[in-house]
DNA sequence: GTCTATATAGGGATAGAC
DNA sequence: GTCTATCCCTATATAGAC
């Protein structure tokens, strides 16, 4: 098996557990690897596993959610594009963020710079778009930030509500609430 | 010392690094009793110590955060107040939510059914009090999740961006967000 | 590259002294 | 009600065969 299918599979893992959750055994079952094979694979061991999957998911963040923020389309087609591809990332909002699972306890130490960098970069690059929709460049970047504390705020809830749908109503009205009362693209 | 305050105690460990990585070790450490000792007031382990820090979480979430949407205010200052006690009960979004943290892993096997309750209870009474501001029942049901969606990601944004800038604005904003377009009481 | 076997530490839990 | 001591199990990690 490839390594990046590997990882794939390690991903899961961790999101359901966290990273204290994570163990050996669950990681061995997941990837169908014994645990001296993890280990050849990723040497320094679970924090190595955490770190590769925390770049991997971040590269799959980059490539579909942040890349549909950089097309030609006018921003309110963007921001449907960008939902759209959230809703597949985040499994109709069924998987759990890793950014929020990876914020608690050891990993939080560890991890801490990548994931505050991440938050950042998705921030920065919404509010980029809201600015070209010709919105104000506080009131953008304050969007922007809203933007995530709902998606964010919605995976919580559909965990803890067992029910998908704050999740896809927040996707639904995400692009109209950014873009509302401001000149329309 | 107390089993209040005793739990209290636990509760920053449960908090920080979740019902996995809340090792005896550390809720030792924290209460300052031996293992043996937290097994003579939970004898039942980790899980009793866990099922402990909920209720006694939910009983204070009851008599502040709750109890604020039901006195005899207009609805505006019964949020505004909710805010308030939020702010507190939060410590300015320093703290995370053990709704958030304890429906990863096993511990979402353990306890969903509370967590679940809890948040259903808390967005019925807030759905109450802007039914009672004039919103219609269904709106009114939106916007009540729409809050703790709002409350839940700015918890997680705090966490991963190190800035409790984002709580305070989304506590600052919630009231007039809520009862905005309506009939005002 | 994957396995079995094993080392070492830490986790959860209990017995029994005080 | 708290402690020391201890048990058993799991967790992480490594060695070395295949």
């Amino acid at each position: 098996m490839s390594r990046e299918k590997t990882i794939a599979k390690l991903i899961g893992v961790f999101r359901q557990y966290g990273y204290e959750g994570a163990t050996l055994s669950r990681l061995s079952e997941a990837t169908g690897l014994g645990r001296a094979s993890l280990y050849h694979h990723f040497p320094k061991g679970k924090e190595e596993m955490a770190e590769a999957v925390l770049e991997y998911i971040n590269s799959c963040f980059e490539t579909t959610i942040l890349a549909s923020l950089r097309t030609n389309d006018n921003p309110s087609q963007r921001l449907r594009v960008m939902c759209q591809n959230l809703n597949e990332f985040y499994s109709q909002g069924q998987n759990t963020c890793l950014l929020n699972v990876m914020s608690l306890g050891q990993a939080n130490d560890l991890f801490h710079a990548p994931i505050q960098q991440a938050l950042k970069t998705w921030i920065d690059q919404l509010a980029q778009v809201l600015v070209e929709a010709g919105i104000e460049s506080t009131i953008a970047r304050q969007r922007a930030e809203d933007a995530v504390i709902q998606i964010q705020g919605a995976l919580v809830l559909v965990r803890g509500l067992d029910d998908i749908a704050p999740f896809k109503r927040i996707l639904a009205n995400l692009p109209e609430n950014l873009l509302e009362d401001k000149i329309v693209s």
